[in-house]
Parts: C-alpha cells; sequence; structure tokens
DNA sequence: GATGAATGAGACTTCATTCAT
DNA sequence: GATGAATGAAGTCTCATTCAT
C-alpha cells in the first residue's frame, strides 16, 4: 500500500496483524505493545484505551477495503467484468498476506454484542462489501437477484475463510473468491 | 438460580449455549458455574481444566451434528433429495435455537492456533459435514463435484451464520442453508 | 467492641484504620490486603471492589457511631447532661485509638464529588451527629438555638481533630469534644 | 487580588485551584498541566517535581493569608474589633472563592505523614493562624485565654468548612467565620 | 522553553486453579 | 461432592518522571 509509515501507522497496523491472528480477547495490550518495540503502558500513548486502538485498527481495514478492492465496483472506466476480475484479485491479495483470517469477522463473533460500536462498523463493512458486489451484478441482473447473489458470495467466501483456516488450505478462500466473477462470465 | 440437576450433561450443554455466545475467552470459569447452578470451585469436580470443560462441550456439539445431522446423509431408507431435507431441517434447528453463531467457528477462529486438540476436533466436525453432504451429493455428482458443492455449502452456510449474526436476520442463514436442497431438487 | 471476628469483619476493620491513616486515594488495595494477611486478589472475595470495600468501611463507622456514640441521645432513662456526657466519652474513645482522624472527614475531603454514595454517606453520617445533640440541647434551647449548638459543637470537634492531626497534641480533640457537656452545665 | 501574571504565577495559581478541589493524591501532573494550557511534560521546567509543585502552591497559600488576612491582625492603625472585622471579611473572600475547601486542611489529612515537609507547611499556616486571632484577642483576655478562643476559631471555622463541602451550604462557613469577631463585639 | 514519546512502577481488577473443610 | 477462601499471574490502565528533538 501507499501510507507513509507514521508511527502511529505502523502500531495499527501491527496490532491488525496480530488482532487478526489471535483475536480480539485473546491478545493483550502487553502482545500489542511488544509487537510495536514499545512497552505496556506506551501504547496509552496513541489510544486511551484498548477499545480505542482496536476501533482505529477496524478502521483500517474498513479504510484498505473501500480504497483498495470496493472502490472497483464503481470504477467506471472498467466493464462489469473487469470489475469483478479486480475486486477478486484485491480480495485475494488481502486475504492470501499474513496468517489469520478476517479481522472483521473476528470482532463480529467475539465482540459484537460486548461494544456497539464494534457491531456497528463489522456491519458497515459487510454493507459496503455486498452494496459494492451488488451495484456490479445489476449490471445483468435484477436488484433483487444482484443482492441476492453478492450476499451469497460474501457468505460463501467468509465461510471459505473459515474454512481455509481450520485446514490450512487457502484453496478453499481462492476458490470462492473467484466463483463470482466466474460465474459473471459464464452465465 | 436453579441448583438442581447438576449431572455432567447439563453442565456440559449449558457450557455449551455459554461460550457458543461469547466465545471460549470471554466466557470465565465462574459464568459457566454460574450457569450450571454450582460455584466457581465446584467445576473442578467435573473437569480438570477449562480446557477439558471446552473439550467435552465441543465433543457435545459433534456428537449432537454426527447422531441428529450428518446421519441422514447415511440413512438408506431415504431418498437423497429427503436426506439433503432433512439435513437442512435439523441444521436449521440447530442454529435457530439460541443466540449466538456456530460454537465451532467461534473455537476456529478463537483457538484454534492455541491449543492443538481444539484445532483437531474443529477439523473433524467440518470435515464430518463436508463428508456427509458428498456423500449425498455423489448420488447425482462426480465425485470430485459432489465435494466441491459440499464444501461450497457448508462455506456458504457458515459465511450466512455470521451475516445472520452481524446483521441480527436470520433470513441469511436460512436461504444459504436451503440452498443445497433446492439445487439438489433443480437441477 | 463486641461483635465475632468474622474474617469479614477483620478486613473492613483493618481497611478502616488504614484508610483512616493514609486517606482512600493513597492506600492502595495491596496494602489493604496485606494489613488482613491476603494477597493482592483476595480481598475480591469479599468485596467486588475498592469502592465497595470503602462503602462498608463507611457503613461499619457509622453504625459505630449510631450505636456507640449517638444513640445516647436519644437514652430515655439518662438526663441531658448525662447523655451529652456520655456522648462525650464515647467520642473520645473512638478518636483517641489510634492514629488518623475523622474517617469520615477525609472521605469527605477525598472522595465527595467523586463517588456520589461516599457523598450521601458522609452527609448522612454528620446529619445524624448534628441531629443527636440537637436532640439533647431541645431540653434546654429553642430548636432552632439547639440545631445551630449542635452544629457548631460538631464544626468545632471536626476542626480540633485537624489540628490535632496537624500538631500532633490530642488536647485540642479533648477540650473542644467536652465543650458542649461543659457548656450544658454551665449554662 | 493584585498578583502580575506571571507565568509561573500562573501555574502556581491554576495548580492551587485544582488540588484544593481535588486533593493532592487525586490530582495527575498531566491534569495540572492541561489546567495550566501545557503538555505533561512541560510543567518539569517549572518545578522538579510533583512534590515541588505543591510545596509552591502551599507556600502560595500561605503568602496569601499572611499578607491579605493574617497581617490584618497586626495592622496598628485599626482597633481590635476593625481587626477582627477584616480578618473574617477576607477569610470570608478566600473560602467562598471557588469550589472546594481548604487547602492546607486537604494537605493535612492526605499527606502529612507523606512528605514531611508538607507538614512543616500545614503546621506553620495553622500556628500562624491562631497566633494572629491570639495576638488581638491578647486586648481583651489573658494569654492563655486569648490563645485557647483562637484555637478554637480556628478549629470551628474549618469544621464549618468540612460542613460546607459535606452539605453544599455556605452558611456554616459564614456563620463559623463570623463568630469571634461578633462575640468580642458582644462580650 | 516546549514538546510528546517513552518508561517502569504500580494501581485496580479478573481469572484459572488449588485446597482445607 | 461441594464449598468458598486463597492464590499468583496476568490484564487494562494511570502516573510521575525523563529525554531527544
Amino acid at each position: 500500500m501507499p501510507a507513509q509509515k507514521t508511527d502511529l501507522d505502523t502500531i495499527v497496523s501491527r496490532a491488525a496483524e496480530l488482532i487478526r491472528k489471535q483475536g480480539y480477547h485473546k491478545t493483550s495490550m502487553a502482545e500489542l505493545a511488544e509487537a510495536c518495540g514499545l512497552l505496556k503502558g506506551s501504547l496509552y500513548h496513541y489510544f486511551p484505551s484498548k477499545e480505542a486502538l482496536a476501533i482505529a485498527v477496524m478502521g483500517r481495514v474498513r479504510d484498505y477495503f473501500e480504497h483498495e478492492v470496493f472502490r472497483w465496483a464503481y470504477a467506471d472506466e472498467l466493464s462489469p467484468q473487469e470489475r469483478l476480475d479486480r475486486m477478486a484479485l484485491e480480495t485475494e491479495r488481502y486475504f492470501l498476506r499474513g496468517e489469520g483470517g478476517c479481522l472483521m469477522a473476528n470482532f463480529a463473533l467475539g465482540t459484537i454484542d460486548l461494544v456497539p460500536e464494534f457491531g456497528m462498523i463489522v456491519k458497515r463493512y459487510f454493507q459496503d462489501w455486498i452494496d459494492a458486489l451488488s451495484h456490479v451484478l445489476r449490471s445483468k441482473y435484477s436488484t433483487d437477484m444482484a443482492r441476492q447473489k453478492a450476499e451469497q458470495a460474501v457468505a460463501e467466501i467468509q465461510g471459505a475463510i473459515l474454512l481455509m483456516r481450520v485446514f490450512k488450505d487457502a484453496e478453499y478462500f481462492i476458490r470462492a473468491n473467484r466463483k463470482i466473477a466466474a460465474d459473471f462470465r459464464g452465465a
């Protein structure tokens, strides 16, 4: 990605990595700090609480998807097919990087009923994803059908990310991720 | 504080409920004990550790699916279509009960790299699910195609369970869950 | 005092001592625990928080004054003069025990705007004190005058406790404490 | 007050306000800095430690009372009655300003056994107060009686400041504060 | 002189676990 | 078998203080 590695940016980035791998509750501020080369209490110069750090982390992931993945759905200069291909490519680039599954899914399962703001962010992330796919699919399907196919696609990708972690085999994800674009081409 | 049946089965059942809702790391032994009408230390008469209790909980879920869901895939007296229908029905019965998503998925995301045995159990659970669907689908598709469709189905159901939690709308799950049987009927 | 030395009772008692000497904010749970022969976290078996412990401590002081000091104001079998004498005696017995000034005054200065419940308890303590003195003084003075003299007496005693600490000389307190009874006798 | 707004003077002034309200232990250097429009570390350009700042704060209060309150006790151009009246007036002016009680009493209760120098300053403050009143009262009473009345007056005023905070009613203080001068006039 | 990052000790609190009763 | 007291490690967070810039 672009982005100058501000200190704060590095922290968020490292934190994202760790939380993605271990989950929010299993990752301690001490671990987070250590991953940034800081001591336990030093993180609090950047974020007033673990929650605040988590929100920054989620915001970062959201921004990434917005700017690097979802936006291709609205790229007027590309054909619908190219848009789907590009989205799949960028999605792949993200989820095959490092270990750990989908950070947003992690938050969804572990914290959604705990911290309302977390729930909001997670919801928006998935909504944006569905909206993006839906937007492209509307070039070929009815609004309802497009939305339904988009939802199915997101669900299948997320489930496949889970299976990828469980079986430690990226194929599950790769196949699911490419399916929408392939179906679109084929249909 | 219903301090009645504190048999081992009740404990495991109550623990399963709680962990499904809150996740392994967020659920304390004290909470678990309280949910069973016991006091903090008393759980240790049944299980030597939190891990052991978790393993029992996972085993219980596994048994449930084995006996109530997956086994229909091998019910010789039913047609393939009936088998898929029955599996979908039972799957629905389980996941629409109470709140919380899929306990196994929770463990997958939160503990898989932490406690090897947890990983094994989760893996077997999903493998059995895929195997069961796969077994039925082989009546119509090639071995490879059957397996692939089974994997897709499990992925989509799991992803839909996630969306169900995120959007607090059971429709995502219901639609995904019924899809394999519907496709089978239609194809 | 009487009271069986329940463990819990001992804890509250030791905590009261320490907080009276050091103040709420300067006294840590570790110190408190150590004074009880416990470890840091063990206090939490008895009280869910430092605040809860503090409330118990304040409640204990309040009970003590209610039963050992203030109640003499309402002892029908005694003459007004005897009541005042008795109150002064018991007040002395309390404040000359150990070091540290008035626990309630400590809370008043350090926490009153911080924890609403603390403020309530402190307020009631001083109100009860004023009411008790007031009740006796009404045998000789008008209601208004009695109340005013009672307020003055409590103020002077509290101020004298302060001076006792500052100058490390109990005379300040002793003289102030005996004054109401002496004035009553003399007037 | 006059006081040129030296930066350092402002700092001490703001710090005094805050510590008076919250107490020494509850007030952090960060809060203190913020109240001065500075950042955390910048306070250390003015004072090498929190203790040093506290000593400056106490010194300032002491100076204030010396020059604005106590000195009237030694104002040869005034009658004893006028001196007492003036002292009461100035005392009132100070304690009715802002919230919070008597900063010196706060230190007395929270830090007296912690930082010896704090204890010394507090002791001198109250000694000076008693001396000042005592000096005026000697015009009418014996040395011993004057001192005793002075001590009583200071105690009652301090106690009344406490009640003022507890009951959030300035009347307690106002009445106590005016009493010496009134008694002097009446006697 | 001012800043803000960094520190390390220590605050309150939680928790899995043990054990005497 | 059940209890509840006790533990000790670990977790989140605060704070006085230092220091390079």
